[in-house]
DNA sequence: ACGGTAAGGGTCACATCGACCAGAACCACG
DNA sequence: CGTGGTTCTGGTCGATGTGACCCTTACCGT
């Protein structure tokens, strides 16, 4: 912050020369629900260093825009998104040599969006695509900079953004059965959840999500036809669904 | 971060001064309890600009060292601490013009101290005080750059790491008692906790507190003296108090 | 000795949660 | 057209945790 440069040798006149300079970054993780699975968008590098490998997509912040605006134009460019949607900052990385051409401090933002399949590739020459978190996780590839570490982050971020947010909502379309919202929660918390059990809760909470009263048409197995649902008012403090049975420990 | 500068012009040779400049700074809200009384440390501004006013100490992040270690640094400075202690990252702020000299960044970090008291005015010439949280959010003063909203947002931050981390026996002293440790819930929370029901709940998740067998001699006031506690291993998953009464409108 | 005060421990009603089961509503076969 | 399979919705029940309240214990001051 720009506090008191206690230490400083001689301060008087402002000489922003004398401090050092760095590059600041703005990357964003973006996640999404594709087949039941959680996936992040990567692009692959042109330029060296780590040309060729595959990143998050990030660009430097402008000195005439906020960080907000800076991860929103970022994921506009990236995906043709408008919508602020779920944008949330959660981190920031700037270990010396994590760029080796400069001193560069990157914030990280996380997204969710829904179904950014059909968007990917409408940006210019980069080549960008969906992978599955748990390839990134288990470094089956590996990622430029310490963007698996930012990766990591983010989807811790998310686990827990999931039980204290309704940030579940942003995974899935304008309208959605509880099933759908239901992958959501398993696919992020690697669990099983009770369907009867998770409908319950939902509901339960009132405001959380709104019956359309409309219906969706089965999948070709078959099956009850679903109850659609668009989603309520933002959901403030803790959303009813919880990541940890009570079947552990505690006494 | 430092990934593909799309719509770059015509990179090939990377030109870092072809890149906006930033000064990076890291800032940390020193949070203790003094007086059951959530308090903040502050320092006064010998400089411009804010000349006079109170702000958050922090400093200038070096090339070499990580922003954990430049907030660990300042941490020490300001108060003689050296254990690493509670000392989070929660936020990045870089709204054009926040300092009106340059284009600054800042990383802004929590730390959690218990009893600065003696130690504040340990550091150089500049003024340092303990201030109550109450008083900088009221408003009652103001502080310099956009220091009001960082400690906010900390605020907010302790509020939520109280309810999923063991962060509340870094506000205590090696040893403490149940009365104390629920102050410090009560204190930011501003809540009433039946000390019984705590008690319970504290003890219950074992390994979080270890008994020491020994007890606190009572206040002036009289009393059954407490029993004295120490710090069990750190929390990971989910407190055991709860911040919100289930006294609410859940149906 | 006695009242005041605070900590520790018990009890009880009640809400919540997870496991399980049953019915409803659809599809795809034969 | 009927039958079995599948999925969603709703019900029940026992276990568990929570909050409110009371009582006992153990110290202080006078």
């Amino acid at each position: 912050m720009t506090s008191t440069p206690r230490s400083a040798q001689p301060p008087a006149g402002y000489d922003p020369s004398a401090f050092p300079a760095f590059a600041v970054t703005v990357d964003v993780v973006i996640l999404t629900m594709s087949e039941r699975t959680l996936q992040v968008l990567l692009v692959r590098r042109g330029e060296a260093p780590f040309q060729g490998m595959w990143a998050i997509p990030g660009g430097f912040k402008r000195p005439t825009e906020t960080l907000d605006e800076a991860a929103l134009r970022e994921l506009s460019e990236e995906t043709g998104m408008e919508i602020a949607a779920q944008l949330t900052q959660f981190g920031a990385y700037g270990d010396p040599g994590r760029d080796p051409r400069m001193n560069v401090v990157t914030v990280a933002y996380l997204a969710v969006v829904r179904d950014v399949g059909a968007v990917v590739g409408g940006t210019d020459a980069s080549e960008a695509a969906l992978m599955p978190v748990s390839a990134v996780l288990n470094e089956d590839l590996d990622l430029a900079f310490d963007h698996l570490r930012i990766v990591r982050d983010a989807v811790e971020r998310i686990r827990v953004e999931l039980e204290v947010s309704g940030i579940a909502t942003a995974f899935v379309g304008p309208t959605f059965t509880m099933a759908e919202l239901r992958a959501v929660y398993e696919a992020i918390w690697g669990v099983q959840l009770d369907a009867a059990n998770f409908r319950r809760s939902i509901v339960a909470e009132d405001g959380w999500v709104i019956p359309t009263g409309q219906r969706a048409r089965p999948g070709s197995a078959g099956g009850r036809p679903a109850e659609l649902y668009r989603a309520g008012r933002a959901w403030d403090h803790g959303g009813p669904i919880h990541r940890f049975q009570r079947a552990d420990g505690r006494k």
